[in-house]
DNA sequence: CAGGGTTGTCATTTA
DNA sequence: CATAAATGACAACCC
């Protein structure tokens, strides 16, 4: 999905099949029959945008201007509105259209004339309608769709409505040179435009980007292709037979498109288009590859056109040569575009489908899709995707959330597209919140061998999982074709950090660790750069980016096709994967010297504790022997007569110690005032010491 | 709900 | 000069 403008919380549920439909491959001129077959009450055409190749005539038919800028439809939808200048004006029109009976009221002339005229049933001019818009919106050299364009007044187109574009500028500013190729003069422009467009057309038919350059096919190629075509639809009816029968029996959770339709078909009646409700819809002959094309377009049966589109999808992504690898423009253009459309914002969880439901809309029909449990076709899908299927209101009063909710939800599915009973318990239990989104697409991309089997949806709709090392064409193809996928824009509430945090350029559409509440657990268990790394399909472990030695790093770049902004996520991962070891070092380095300091301390206030004990057995020490000396004074003293007999005082007389080692009794008088003051000394010295 | 701990990231400095 | 490491600061998340 492309050029995209922020979601309506107030669209309807077939909003999510816009989606799907468009992550299935089909094209948006699908998606409008489904608007005329079932519409909404309030469905609203822009949203019916949302899910669309910019290619698509709903872009061409978008009648609204571009409130958030979401892109080339405010270029095209002028066009798309004089697509049929046959039409009666506004008023009389949607007179008419009432008159008809329709159950909804068109927004737009061209929705209005389109309804009257498929209502009327002209559906052949209504598609012709579409196919001039396709033709205006793919370019406008009159290279409408298929059995479209023959009906189509209007239908020449506007060729420059794609450069002058803000995205196509944008485009011009990334591949300039691309861009000159791709158009290299005035002159014969218009004729090679017209049938690079033509076949360009008939890709996007197929609902693949096929490269430019292979697009020539031989006939036999196309032939050959067409009848393997065939048999998948063969394929795919009794795959949605079964999958009917299945989901009959309570074994399958999973709903068919046929399912849904019935569904809203009989939750609102009154809504089925007059003359072409459901039922009268006869299912397309097998034999009619282009079918979507053709001019019985509005009889498409939905699974089988479902079912045919993504085969012939596969049938293009695995082509083991690649013969359908996008061109060099595509390939260096075409990246830039999802990532400015990353920056997907949910809103309105409250009505969200639980994601899980959603994918029982996807109808795979391969076997080798069929066998893919949800949990892997979770990881494959952008997460982006989901994260706004999820958020996408479904809130028309035809289609309760939780009522689609619980209606999707059967236990003990044996569907290759079950639920995981994880997520559906947590639907049920927490309708409102929960979704297991993979952020950031978790794409077909592991650094684990064994889990790339089990991301090949991703492949399916972008090509299969790149040869993890030495295949450059591989590795940009599938990375290229993938962003188409994985990163279609539902650019929408772009915030500013978002927008500038990347010095890549490159837009994450939220903050992880808010996301990481969305991601299932597998997802949630990876690191932000490796759900980025699976994103970008970087062939590398985030791992191995980080610890690779700066030599062999570089050397690894250069062995590897990578586009600049995988060589930057790389560079970034190896940066953040560095620093975080590094920071974490860090930490872990200041947490043991913390520890050692307070080990310090701690030994060092036992050394203190040990020094005072010590120093109070001096002072103990020190007293007993000042006692004993004491003591010995008085003895001394208590011997001691004077010339009369009588004892001397030792209040007024002190012994004092000579030098000569003679032992002096001298009258306390005659001692000398500094050795007073020394003995003072000492004994104030001795006073405090015993307080410690 | 506030607050502390943990972790990742960015910016900057240092080696 | 390029790169890695180190580190402070900040934000988000979790308990």
């Amino acid at each position: 999905m492309k050029y995209l403008k922020p979601w309506r919380s107030d669209g309807g549920g077939l909003l999510h099949l816009t989606i799907l439909l468009s992550l299935a491959g089909l094209r948006l001129d699908l998606d409008l029959d489904l608007c005329l077959l079932l519409p909404p009450p309030t469905l609203l055409r822009d949203e019916l945008l949302l899910g669309c190749d910019p290619t698509s005539p709903a872009y061409a038919l978008s009648p609204y201007p571009a409130p958030g800028g979401w892109g080339r439809a405010d270029q095209l939808h002028p066009k798309g509105r004089e697509a049929d200048p046959a039409a009666p004006p506004e008023g009389q029109l949607l007179r008419e259209v009432r008159a008809l009976g329709v159950p909804f009221i068109p927004r737009t002339r061209v929705d209005a004339w389109l309804v009257h005229r498929v209502a009327a049933g002209d559906a052949d001019g209504a598609h012709g309608l579409l196919g001039a818009a396709a033709a205006s919106s793919a370019g406008g050299v009159g290279a409408g769709v298929d059995g479209g364009s023959q009906a189509a007044p209007g239908g020449g187109g506007d060729p420059r409505a794609s450069p002058s574009s803000p995205l196509a500028a944008r485009q011009e500013e990334k591949a300039p040179a691309e861009q000159t190729a791709r158009v290299p003069d005035a002159d014969g422009r218009a004729s090679e435009e017209n049938e690079v467009l033509r076949e360009r057309h008939e890709a996007v038919d197929h609902s693949s980007q096929h490269e430019e350059n292979e697009q020539r096919v031989s006939a036999q190629e196309e032939k050959s292709l067409q009848q393997k075509n065939e048999d998948e639809n063969k394929t795919a009816e009794k795959t949605t037979e079964s999958r009917n029968e299945r989901h009959l029996n309570g074994t399958d959770t999973s709903f068919s498109m046929e399912d849904l339709f019935q569904l809203l078909s009989s939750s609102q009646p009154e809504n089925s288009v007059e003359g072409i409700s459901l039922g009268d819809i006869p299912a397309l002959p097998g034999s009619s590859n282009d079918g979507m094309n053709s001019s019985a377009h509005y009889n498409v049966n939905f699974s089988q056109a479902i079912s045919h589109d993504v085969n012939l999808h596969e049938a293009m992504l695995l082509c083991p040569d690649n013969t359908f690898r996008r061109d060099p423009v595509v390939r260096t253009s075409q990246p830039q575009e999802p990532f400015l459309q990353l920056n997907s914002h949910t809103t309105n969880a409250e009505q969200s489908l639980p994601v899980a439901n959603l994918t029982a809309f996807l109808p795979f029909v391969d076997n080798q899709m069929r066998n893919l449990t949800s949990e892997d076709f979770l990881h494959d899908l952008n997460i982006n995707i989901f994260d706004e299927i999820n958020l996408m209101s479904l809130a028309t009063g035809d289609l309760d959330a939780m009522e689609v909710s619980q209606l999707f939800q059967e236990p003990d599915s044996d569907s290759g597209l079950s639920l995981n009973s994880s997520h559906n318990s947590t639907s049920i239990t927490k309708s409102n919140t929960s979704h297991s989104i993979c952020e950031e697409g978790a794409t077909g991309y592991s650094s684990d061998p064994e889990s790339l089997p089990h991301h090949n949806l991703e492949g399916a709709v972008g090509g299969n999982y790149p040869a993890p090392m030495g295949h450059r064409s591989d590795s940009g193809f599938c990375g290229d074709l993938a962003f188409q996928h994985v990163f279609h824009n539902h650019t929408y509430h772009l915030e500013p950090r978002a927008l500038e945090s990347n010095s890549e350029s490159f837009s994450w559409p939220e903050k992880p660790e808010k996301m990481s509440r969305y991601l299932s657990d597998t997802e949630r268990n990876l690191s932000r750069d490796e759900r980025r790394a699976k994103a970008l399909r970087i062939p590398f472990s985030v791992d191995e980016i980080v610890r690779m030695p700066v030599d062999s790093f570089n050397s690894m770049l250069s062995r590897h096709y990578l586009t600049d902004l995988q060589v930057s996520l790389i560079r970034d991962i190896r940066r953040r994967g560095k620093n975080k070891v590094a920071a974490q070092n860090c930490r872990r380095r200041k947490m043991d010297i913390i520890l050692n300091l307070e080990e310090d301390v701690c030994n060092l206030q036992a050394k203190k504790e040990t020094l005072k004990r010590e120093r109070a057995q001096c002072n103990k020490a020190i007293n007993i022997m000042k006692q004993k000396l004491h003591h010995l004074y008085h003895d001394v003293f208590s011997r001691l007569r004077d010339d009369e007999g009588r004892p001397v005082n030792p209040n007024q007389y002190a012994l004092q110690y000579s030098h000569d080692g003679s032992v002096l009794i001298v009258p306390k008088e005659l001692v000398t005032s500094g050795h007073k003051k020394e003995n003072r000394k000492r004994k104030r010295e001795g006073i405090e010491d015993g307080f410690h």
